[in-house]
DNA sequence: ACTTCCCAACCGAACGGTCGGTTGATCTGC
DNA sequence: GCAGATCAACCGACCGTTCGGTTGGGAAGT
């Protein structure tokens, strides 16, 4: 009974967030109005206003919940210690580039962007909680790999430069040219990541496993 | 004469677009009112539209004014040749690194991601104008060394999505997060831009220079 | 068991203000 | 005198926000 009231009450406010968040990444927060919010959602504009105090804090709330649920599938990756170092890693990848392109809070980024500038404290916390948190677990696996000699030591600075920079990039650039219709030939998430991954492995010292080129020992 | 007007006359629009692109950049696109656009610039509004039709024209023209300086750098990149091919790769990345970083059609980039579902057109104008002509550049460049023997052959996709990735994503965090007070620290730019060279370098098939480990022979 | 009260949720209507855009008059340089 | 540049004043539409009021399901009082 409880349960079945507690899921009324938090469902209208997580319909009110998937609504937003979609308007936002549609429209960008300027170019989202609480009337169209309102409308979307199927309720009045004033019914918004019961469950957020501004329109300012209901974006807040799109993008806590979103990184709320991303930054969980990411411990869970340093946790697990059935894998090897090169296992370990490829399982980052998969799931960075998942959450970076398919998340709420991945794709929400240039919209944070776009607001970074009169809402700071917001970019400060995307960064803190996300970005951040995203560059320790990356570090902690890849020191790990370091200490037992799998790879080479690091520059961490330059590594998160090379690893986050491609899978962001891609992320913006399949919101950025989403109208266009062949976008997955253009942005082959699949093959890009493959790609991507080889290269890093190869910069981390790893002989590289997957080479085509038949080499006759 | 005609020279002194064209100047006074065409520089009033210069002044437009610079102060434009700069509000476009610090509040987006639906966040730049007109009315903000015309005091900043310290004419009336009604001026503005004598010189652009609409508020969406203006910014079409930032872009295509900021994009027009851009890429003629990278024109003169790819044809001279008293550089060699490492030489080359470097002398793109400085330019990429610049261009991307510090022009204004660089750092315009999450403005028209904000935009880019209500103007898939000016998406597509800036994909076809700015990344396929800069990709097309690096691609000659590099197919040249290729050719030569300096490189191993490459899939270009991937190496797109290796060499762009991270300069965009520096970019777009340096926007991001320039509210920050240790920015450079967080992002050094010599320093990044260095490692990223070295990888690419690396992956290319080029022994590297900069080789910090003192290694006997 | 029945009344009273409470309160979250929702609504229609309106607030002051700003939006992008327009008008017609005035100024300026040739 | 004439064309282009600049201006103050204005327009309807829409913005984020708030108001006063209604609803309906439980808790409290008797």
């Amino acid at each position: 009974m409880a349960e079945v009231k507690e899921n009324h009450v938090s469902s209208r406010r997580q319909e009110i967030l998937a609504a937003a968040t979609q308007a936002f990444l549609d429209k960008g927060f300027s170019g989202t109005s609480m009337t169209h919010l309102a409308k979307v959602c199927g309720i009045q504009k004033a019914s918004l206003y019961h469950h957020f105090p501004g329109k300012e804090d209901l974006f807040i709330a799109c993008v806590t919940d979103g990184y709320a649920q991303a930054v969980d599938q990411l411990d869970d990756l340093h946790g697990d210690d059935t894998l090897n170092d090169v296992e370990k890693i490829t399982a980052a990848f998969d799931c960075l580039y998942r959450i970076t392109i398919s998340s709420p809070v991945g794709r929400l980024s240039p919209v944070i962007a776009e607001v970074s500038r009169t809402m700071p404290n917001v970019a400060k916390m995307f960064h803190a909680n996300y970005i951040a948190r995203q560059q320790a677990v990356l570090e902690k696996i890849i020191s790990a790999g370091v200490e037992r000699g799998s790879y080479r030591p690091q520059n961490y600075k330059v590594l998160h430069h090379l690893v986050f920079g491609p899978i962001v990039t891609l992320s913006l650039s399949r919101e950025m040219f989403a109208s266009f219709d062949d976008l997955d030939s253009h942005f082959p998430v699949d093959e890009l990541k493959a790609g991507h991954l080889s290269a890093i492995l190869t910069e981390l010292g790893v002989a590289d496993t997957m080479q085509p080129l038949s080499q006759p020992a």
